[in-house]
DNA sequence: GCAACAATGTACGAAATGGTACGTTCAGTC
DNA sequence: GACTGAACGTACCATTTCGTACATTGTTGC
């Protein structure tokens, strides 16, 4: 009963086979993404990621070998996505004050659009970064991003729009600081100020505040963009 | 090895029991502060808190009644502290200006302090807000810090040192948002950009910065200050 | 067609964990 | 000093939870 046999034998098979190993991986990491994001390391069950995938428990021990080691690669995965969508970012041929601007707003929209990515990075930092530092692989994605914000600085300062004498990586720090705040403690913050921070009208507002507040910080006097 | 009786502790503390409740609640309540803020809601273990305490387990179920509880009060003796320093900071009689970089710094150097109750903000965050949209008393608590701010940058736009049209509550999520943001993410930002943000420098040098951004997103053109 | 290995399902085990039953001691009152 | 309710200790239970043993099916190379 041989099947219509194209060979095929590395992946090139699309055939309908009941295996289906990438699938299932992909399936277990996604489901795995979900749930570690929303309770946790040690408040996601494996016993309950089991139960939302195809696949079953014994197939999440078969591909990862315990909870620690698929958080872990459900981690990277995490950061791996985001870092190719920042990598679509073309701020080249753009004038430095429109890059940064561009730039900002875009890290805004994109940690408001990814809760899930947010939420990873908040629960490593209750953990000490101590599985980030047992990765290499996120170590190496990030070298990209301080790369990008120091060739607009660079262009800006000579275009002599933005102030000498900031560190690219500290600039980074502040667009990211706020960025991620506005996702990390919307819900406090919400409840406490009693302060619809998620509303359109208010991420918009916020989106704005963000922008200019790096721009005047990296700008000289006579900086008074909008957008 | 040392034949000396294997019940030599129970005998050597078996000094008749002083009952002393409020030194045993706010033990547990310490340790608990330390065990939830360390490890999450999840991550914690009654047992742990228990060991860990001079009290038993059975005393965390008599003062508190159950985990989510004890978390709950956790939580607002936590805001409690520190809302009670905030009360401290004493800015009525400084000119507007120096009055908001004083804000900013106490802020700034008061999280970095207190990276136990950040954590377990973090931690709330995590569970979407929920105990805190339980606790009235945190909601009380947060009224006052608004207040200030409104205060000091309606002094500085009458005294034409800040620019108008900016709304306190969200002056106060800018500050919050870096001063939270250095504390929060210290770990990962620190693995992944190799830098150790933690080293007094660095601090110094952040506390600096994120001043000069607040004063600068509010300030009218005039305004470079330092300080 | 068949051996060999990869992929998957089922059932189970041991330890951890939140919570409780029950008894004992303390401290104030009469 | 007897009585009472609050404060506390010990042992225990029921479940949950991570992880595994073992059997079974699919797939591929020859």
């Amino acid at each position: 009963m041989t099947a219509t046999s194209t060979k095929a034998s590395p992946p090139a098979t699309r055939r309908r086979r009941k295996n289906d190993p990438e699938s299932v991986r992909a399936d277990i990491l996604a489901v795995a993404t979900r749930e570690f994001s929303e309770k946790g390391l040690s408040g996601a069950r494996i016993d309950e990621i089991a139960e939302k995938t195809r696949a079953s428990k014994r197939m999440i021990y078969y591909y990862f070998n315990d909870k620690e080691t698929l958080y872990l690669h459900t981690l990277e995965a995490a950061y791996q996505k985001v870092r190719l969508q920042e990598a679509e970012l073309d701020l080249d041929h753009l004038a430095p004050l429109e890059a940064l601007s561009r730039l900002v707003r875009f890290t805004f929209c994109h940690h408001a659009k990814n809760p899930d990515f947010i939420r990873l990075v908040m629960i490593e930092n209750i953990h000490h970064g101590r599985f980030i530092a047992q990765s290499a692989l996120i170590q190496s994605l990030n070298a990209g991003v301080i790369d990008v914000l120091t060739n607009v600085y660079a262009r800006g300062v000579e275009a002599s729009c933005f102030r000498e004498g900031l560190d690219p990586r500290e600039l980074h720090w502040l667009i990211s600081a706020l960025s991620f705040f506005n996702v990390s403690n919307q819900h406090t913050f919400s409840r406490i100020f009693d302060w619809n921070q998620a509303a359109p009208e208010n991420q918009s507002k916020l989106e704005d505040h963000v922008t200019e507040m790096v721009l005047r910080y990296v700008g000289t006097d006579a900086t008074l963009s909008q957008s």
